[in-house]
DNA sequence: CCGTCAGGTTAACGCCGTCAATCTGACGAT
DNA sequence: ATCGTCAGATTGACGGCGTTAACCTGACGG
């Protein structure tokens, strides 16, 4: 129970440990609010103000547990569009990791993403991100404002996960990377239309131009 | 300072005072976390654990004090939908008030959709989308089981909605009406043309298909 | 051998949600 | 008129929380 003393110059190795133990509560009691500090100074075996020696608050120590996940998604974000030749296609596949992720990560999404304030996380994946897409306007795939386009396609990303994590009890489909794709697929296809339409209106047949265009690429 | 005591059978009045003072309150501090029941029962004029005589806890009294939000949601969707004879179109306005709805009372939207558990008070709006969306296949508009549909439409919404509450720091166009409407939009585009689709894939000249098909809803 | 100072600890403060025990006063029954 | 009753509301307290100030400790350079 009891830690070894650190030698002078080694005050970062019990901020790794204070972050482990914070990660590792976070996502066992599945809720910041859950989370306490006297919890992560015990698992770390340290009492609790030493906590202070590292981390100016209770919120600036989850922010950094959640921070080091998003490192991991942008990661694997630009992983997963390394190889794909075609920009649009490319950016599908990155959609389908972000949403993957937060999935897998929901308490730290969570934390990053459905509070006020902390935006500063996900500035450096936007940027990401409107790189994708201005790949995709350069290859005629999209038109318009790439700032504006990756808000709406982030926007359609961010509601499938988020809406995946917060409200398990909606009646989802079994095979949820499928409902993933059909959404990210969903919100490419009708960016890229929506983006050539001068204005919006319902026309009388079109759902009948809607089948012909589909049979096309069916076909 | 001092409240008139109820008389026997007028209960429920103060529980209505109690109600007010917190949803002043929730909107005036921003958060859930910033709320305190002594504040609660100071503003209502009443001793602190007078509150536990209506409400058996404080996430009880949040989250009723946000489903009274919810239900005037419905209502308004509801009202938008009216007189509206083309069911897409009214799809359309259905989600711009759902999302207009949101950024409208941020707090109560954060409260209800942006956690776990309290999953309940979504369901009846969801049966009422999965009711708009029926009549969107019936009139050939959507294609597929209307409650998967109705799920991936719901989350892009939310999508829109979640994001600009939680991340106002983002570079939002300043038009954010014109970008509601692109973003309903898109989606029902994007879930129109899916819903056709037998299998996904990218066709070399796909942008060229995607251009022609505008064109011809342009002109 | 001794000060120094990074690396901790102890003790406490104020605020929170919550609960058990208590008070109060209007009203129906006598 | 009075008295018991019981809904309506209060008092006081408990344990846990984040946070702070003050204090301890032991390895290392001089």
């Amino acid at each position: 129970m009891k830690r070894v003393r650190a030698n002078p110059g080694e005050g970062t190795r019990l901020r790794e440990e204070i972050l482990a133990a914070a990660e590792a509560l976070l996502v066992e009691r599945g809720s910041e609010e859950a989370l306490t500090l006297r919890a992560v100074a015990g698992r770390t075996g340290v009492s609790t103000p030493s906590v202070y020696l590292h981390f100016a608050d209770k919120e600036q120590l989850i922010e950094a547990v959640c921070l080091r996940a998003w490192d991991e998604l942008e990661r694997r974000m630009r992983e997963a569009a390394q190889g794909i030749d075609d920009p649009f296609w490319a950016l599908g596949r990155c959609g389908h990791v972000y949403v993957r992720f937060a999935l897998d990560h929901p308490v730290q999404y969570r934390v990053l993403m459905m509070r006020q304030g902390s935006g500063s996380a996900a500035t450096a994946c936007f940027g990401y991100i409107v790189e994708a897409v201005s790949a995709c306007v350069t290859s005629g795939a999209l038109r318009g404002d790439p700032q504006t386009l990756a808000l709406g396609l982030w926007s359609a990303a961010h509601g499938c996960a988020s809406l995946l994590i917060s409200q398990p009890s909606f009646p989802w489909p079994d095979d949820l990377d499928a409902f993933i794709d059909d959404t990210v697929w969903m919100a490419g296809l009708g960016t890229a239309i929506a983006s050539r339409l001068s204005r919006r209106r319902v026309l009388p047949g079109v759902a009948a131009e809607l089948d012909a265009f589909a049979d096309r690429l069916n076909g």
